[in-house]
DNA sequence: GTCTATACACAGATAGAC
DNA sequence: GTCTATCTGTGTATAGAC
């Protein structure tokens, strides 16, 4: 748990939650996530959800509170899916695949979370509120190299591909997909996951005579 | 060509050229990449460049006409840069990683282009003046679509793959590279893109058997 | 829980002196 | 080409009535 002072019953994502809070949180993130954070102002989101701006303030501290809080919901829930899936075991294939897999699945409920850590987190780094993106990163980072180091060691993966920055394509590469997603659309989430490990573990040529 | 009015001798790249407006250039497209288009003020820009705010509008008319012009730079090299490469022939996979290095080579002069391209381009899509985006954006996916297909149908490249989804993979892949990629850092652009066409073409595994 | 009304800061941009 | 001074709009946030 990245940790916050919950004043909802658990369980309660901002993506897919009942309860207004839950609501203005899903709208916020759908703006933050299509506009950018700084040009989404709080009278779009007060305005979207039906409200005036200062009604907000009942709901949230400020506009910072509202990303703060939509983050770490999707934080919380990806570490959890990460930890879950390095903890099946498997050779290293399968568990790259687990993770990437884990990565579309939550990536499901937080289309909008994994949009705006992507597009802002150079901003959002400078703050000094969100310092603890740095750390969760890292441990992201800690996860994902351990099992393309072992795959790497065990001869599965390519020895000349470097971990960390395999691991940064990868994560990008999935990070990228919310911005043309759409989960009533034709692809899938799982159908544009298995194309991707398609990718990642074979690659496109077919007469890999690497 | 893009096209727009130069008022500067031709062949000055915001990012590399001498003269006070391509300095400017290149200091407002480092914080707008770094911070975001919204999020960096004319404040912010005219200070880092020494002088104060009002100054910088003796040399553009608005923050927009700023962004427009370092997006257009980019662009016109980048389509350059594409046609050139397809236009040497070759195998499917020659073609392939013709088109990843052009996009490399463009990339280390327009590193700060590029990232904000891709961080803001669905924010600058809904401004009138940036609607030649779309079309640019068709552009290279014509260019990029037109070599996947042909290496599919020629059996070079794996069937079941999505050509234009392949084309936005490897575009956002490499779009994101600028959030790490330091020109004097240990890893070279050219480095960085045989990795990356390793990845693309044959995969992260080595066994494969597909 | 929402509205009214508003404070206050700061944004982008302009005009004219130097 | 830069500065001084400033206009005007809009942003976040607050206080208190309903």
């Amino acid at each position: 748990m990245v940790g916050r002072d919950a004043a909802e019953p658990p369980g309660a994502s901002p993506e897919s939650g009942s309860g207004r809070r839950a609501q203005l949180l899903s709208i916020a993130a759908e703006l933050f996530a299509r506009r950018g954070f700084a040009a989404t102002t709080v009278r779009e989101i007060a305005e979207s959800a039906g409200i005036l701006s200062g009604s907000l303030y009942h709901h949230f501290e400020s506009k910072e509170a509202v990303v703060d809080e939509i983050l770490r919901a999707y934080l919380d829930e990806q570490l959890a899916a990460f930890r879950k899936a390095v903890g099946q075991g498997g050779d290293p294939r399968s568990r790259l695949e687990g993770l990437i897999r884990a990565s579309f699945t939550v990536l499901r409920r937080h289309r909008w979370a994994v949009a705006i850590l992507h597009n802002e987190s150079g901003y959002l780094a400078s703050l000094e509120r969100f310092a603890y993106l740095e750390q969760v990163n890292k441990e992201f980072e800690r996860i994902w190299v351990r099992v393309l180091r072992e795959g790497r060691s065990r001869g599965a993966f390519r020895a000349e591909l470097n971990p960390r920055l395999t691991h940064r394509f990868i994560r990008d590469s999935i990070s990228s997909v919310v911005r043309w997603y759409n989960p009533r659309g034709r692809m899938s989430a799982q159908t544009i996951a298995e194309q991707y490990i398609r990718i990642f573990c074979d690659g496109v040529v077919t007469t890999s005579s690497a």
